[in-house]
DNA sequence: TTGTAGGCGTTATCAC
DNA sequence: GTGATAACGCCTACAA
């Protein structure tokens, strides 16, 4: 306390009388920071719960008394660099360049002018800004350990990505990330899956065609590692049209965990794409003071979500 | 002009040089307006489709070289308050306050401060900020039309809400407008809905509870109007359990126009909550110079998205 | 047409 | 400890 307690009684009621609240701006402007950390991103929109991304970084902001000054690019380079200078020129403390699914990219120069940190971005080349991923590779191991704890070691079939040979959306993180996974994992099992299908674009169309030729051959699968849940939902089809069970015929484990997973039925055994807790940690790593490990590749867990779809194996002759 | 050409090529070589930009803080300083606009919601995440809300916001802010500072209240009145005066602190030039569902609610003291627009939100008591909605009683009548056309007259069952008397989930106005123009248009031809099932939560659940009960009664439907997206997945599951096809056997249409609905098989017929387009007309009418009639009511009209789940009406003996 | 000074509302510094 | 004063960077009005 630097004033008297009488004076500091008197100021706070002349403060409530008059309505006064102090000019942000200025203080702004004499201090040299807006208190208003940047959230630049490719899409918002297309990705439905990608805006989760957002909600994890707005929470995290709004405990430290931050507000968010968001912008999306759909993908123009150009216009990202413009949004970041844009931002730069607001005095933000710092800007969290974001991608709405893990994506390799080019790390544009005008990040480097400042404070910042890549949210679900994996940069190309190697930079001094640190980086938030969700772990890929773990939740394909998490996956696999599932099928194998349920007594799965055989007839083990991916959908959307090729296993013989490895082959994957180009510039998708997730999939060969969670493709490595599942194989060692496996393989630490010495198993190995049956097959995979290469799915270009990850919708339940794709699923449902992928699942469908799979059905055709001879050999029945009993599980499905799908590679994320729009997959799942076509496989589900697929099976449906089979006449086969989900979780007693033909079990199915997926990723992402976005709503339509326990739309399902049976509800589908899915492992999350931790999007709040990515927001989260942007934020807070922009806003921590000692800053770490500066081009720290933070790895966010992928949690598994428990539900009907992976039945245990039954034990037959070649169990 | 009010230079020489001369001494102006001079000063832009400078300013490339120094890499010289205008600081935006002291500029709103002086000027008494930051070129931002706040936008201030209760749930961006819950609602997956809704951050199309955003984006059209986003985009028509660009468009007019604003930046957008976001908040969520996740419902909190008095967090709702407080963002709204943070904003204004920060001298937004106005705010839009959004819900991402269609609610009625009271308007916040606050946003009577200065200008605003609601997004989503219709006003409890009469104020004079304007209201941007969807047009959920034409939707209705959309819904209705689209099936009369199809040569429907009877067996049409309503999901998601009561008939006799009607009941519909409270706060909710999507509920009370669609069944509004449903009613009305299908008068309009004579026709009455043979009935409709209150449903409390419109998730998937529910829609397959509510057909399931349907189908148990002596009189099948021919027709079901779903009150969404979710509710139509769940009563496609309850259809598909009865061996009945979709189209085929009992047609569907739907509201909302979530991506769920593309993925159906059928594909669903939805009429679409047109979220971007909302945003835009929220931000185009904050910055409206005339601001035309203060307390207006913009509705913005719901498209119908044709696919494959409304069959023609085969002929019958009552027909 | 060009130059200059004053002020937007803070905060920080520096004498007292 | 306290109170006055300069400065943050820009815009604008007014004088030259």
């Amino acid at each position: 306390m630097r004033i008297s307690a009488q004076i500091e009684a008197k100021v706070l009621e002349a403060v409530a009388e008059t309505g006064y609240r102090p000019n942000v701006v200025s203080r702004s402007l004499r201090t040299g920071s807006s208190h208003t950390i940047g959230f630049v991103s490719d899409t918002v929109a297309t990705t439905p719960f990608a805006g989760h991304l957002i909600w994890g970084a707005l929470d995290a902001a709004r405990e430290r008394d931050r507000l968010l000054l968001i912008a999306e690019t759909e993908g123009d380079a150009e216009l990202e660099t413009q949004m970041i200078e844009t931002m730069r020129d607001r005095q933000v403390e710092g800007i969290v360049l974001a991608s709405m699914y893990t994506r390799r990219t080019n790390v544009p120069a005008a990040l480097l002018d400042g404070p910042g940190v890549l949210l679900n971005i994996v940069p190309t080349r190697a930079c001094a800004v640190p980086v938030v991923i969700p772990d890929e590779a773990e939740a394909g191991r998490t996956a696999a350990r599932h099928l194998l704890e349920a007594g799965y070691r055989e007839g083990i079939y991916l959908v959307g990505v090729g296993v013989n040979p490895p082959k994957t959306p180009r510039g998708a993180v997730a999939a060969s990330e969670r493709l490595l996974g599942i194989i060692e994992e496996l393989a630490a099992a010495g198993v190995t899956p049956a097959g995979g299908a290469y799915v270009k674009d990850w919708q339940p169309k794709g699923g449902y065609e992928a699942t469908k030729e799979l059905l055709r051959r001879r050999h029945q699968p009993k599980a499905l590692i799908c590679f994320n849940d729009r997959l799942s939902m076509g496989a589900f089809q697929a099976l449906e049209d089979a006449a086969l069970m989900v979780a007693r015929d033909v079990s199915v484990i997926s990723f992402d965990d976005e709503p339509v997973a326990s739309w399902l039925r049976p509800a589908l055994t899915s492992i999350a794409l931790p999007h709040y807790e990515l927001g989260r940690q942007a934020i807070e790593l922009l806003l921590a003071p000692g800053s770490e490990a500066p081009g720290g590749v933070h790895r966010v867990p992928m949690p598994l979500r428990l539900r009907e779809s992976v039945g245990r194996v039954e034990r037959t002759a070649t169990g």
